[in-house]
DNA sequence: GAGTGTGAATGTATTCACAGCA
DNA sequence: TGCTGTGAATACATTCACACTC
């Protein structure tokens, strides 16, 4: 237990949890059955747990409720973590509506935003900033992550005020690549990334291809 | 050149392509100043390149604007691409109105709604189809990709119906762990997953890491 | 001299395969 | 018998290091 735990086991933990949720929790589910769900192996899965323990029962599996319960502890899920949201316009006000968030026990908190109109109002019930209150209110309110949703250009400038204001997580959905020290945990999520990613995808793949690798589907 | 290319090369080629655009056209870059902004090494910018030919000169470095087009051509963004978009609530309707996507060459033509309310409508230009009519509109549209922006229940659905639709390409929004053939390239972002990861982050970092650790910071 | 392009060396992640247990 | 937990084997990605070129 516990060597090395690779890079992306949280990633994996994560989606093996959001089908755990959907189960019973009194049934008994094998490795190779959540494996296949998450496209990957049952030793794959069988790894990640042991890195944080023995959870299994030997020519059983696991049972759902426990597994789900333990996954949730590993990835720190049994306490509410508290969010600032940087940028209020089109985009930060999807994510203020998002209920998924709080459902997950993601609670933002306050926003901030250059905009005079937004400053001292509640947009969905969360009090807007100035991005200068930010040191000051997120040391107040024990803040925990950062959103950054500005233009590109502020982004970095976001970033550098979330950090010096104590963040240490921060999820960015700006156009740009920020530069934080390494011990800021620093997500992306860049649509025009990802369908360039795609566009590479169809540009390369070839008929032979999609023909001789053909799977087994659903 | 060319012998076995990087899952993610990609990914970083989009990065890089990123950076470059913001860079004078006649300017000369090394790998390593390309890397730096990357974070990654000169080594891994050189290799991901040498996969697609020569580009560079030696002793010198790329020239800014030759390396943009190699790129843009390598991630086949020498071409408009025609986006589909499923679910028009409120995060279709924020993907419409994001102008990022058309000026990376990224059209979205067509919408598809259950809502009675709004098919036969226009949301900002595009007009929005019942989701039956999706086989015969992506294929007379010619649609290239395909963005999922339903209730989870309803992702997997959409999914099945973009692929027999002849869609090869999906981002998908919903937080629904998606099944599809190997030949669709598949790409999630899942905003409770990312926080779940970064809760990872937070309840495992120690002190002494972020101290031992600390790096330079810009 | 400076920096590319690339084989060889290292490091990391995944898969294999099986001993051991319910 | 069926499936976990885990060392050993394999595959994959990154880094090193240097011959070669401008």
């Amino acid at each position: 237990m516990r060597d090395n735990i690779p890079e992306n086991a949280a990633v994996r933990l994560s989606l093996y949890l959001r089908h755990l949720r959907k189960m019973k929790k009194d049934k008994v589910i094998s490795s190779e059955e959540l494996a296949e769900f998450i496209r990957t192996s049952g030793a794959r899965v069988r790894k990640d747990l042991s890195f944080f323990g023995q959870f299994g029962t030997t020519g059983k599996g696991y049972v759902v409720g426990e597994l789900e319960d333990t996954i949730s502890k590993i990835l720190g899920l049994d306490q509410v973590w508290t969010v600032a949201l940087v940028g209020a316009g089109k985009l930060g006000m999807a994510l203020l509506e998002y209920s998924g968030f709080k459902e997950s026990g993601f609670h933002i908190r306050i926003a901030f935003d250059v905009d005079q109109s937004k400053i001292g109002e509640k947009l969905v019930g969360v009090p807007v900033y100035h991005p200068y209150q930010m040191p000051k209110e997120i040391r107040q309110q024990e803040i925990n992550m950062g959103l950054i949703a500005v233009p590109a250009e502020a982004a970095q400038e976001s970033a550098d005020l979330l950090i010096i204001s104590g963040i240490r997580a921060i999820l960015n959905f700006a156009s740009a690549t920020l530069i934080v020290p390494s011990y800021v945990k620093l997500m992306q999520v860049d649509l025009t990334s990802q369908l360039e990613i795609m566009a590479y995808f169809l540009s390369h793949t070839r008929e032979e291809k999609i023909l001789t690798k053909r799977p087994k589907w659903r």
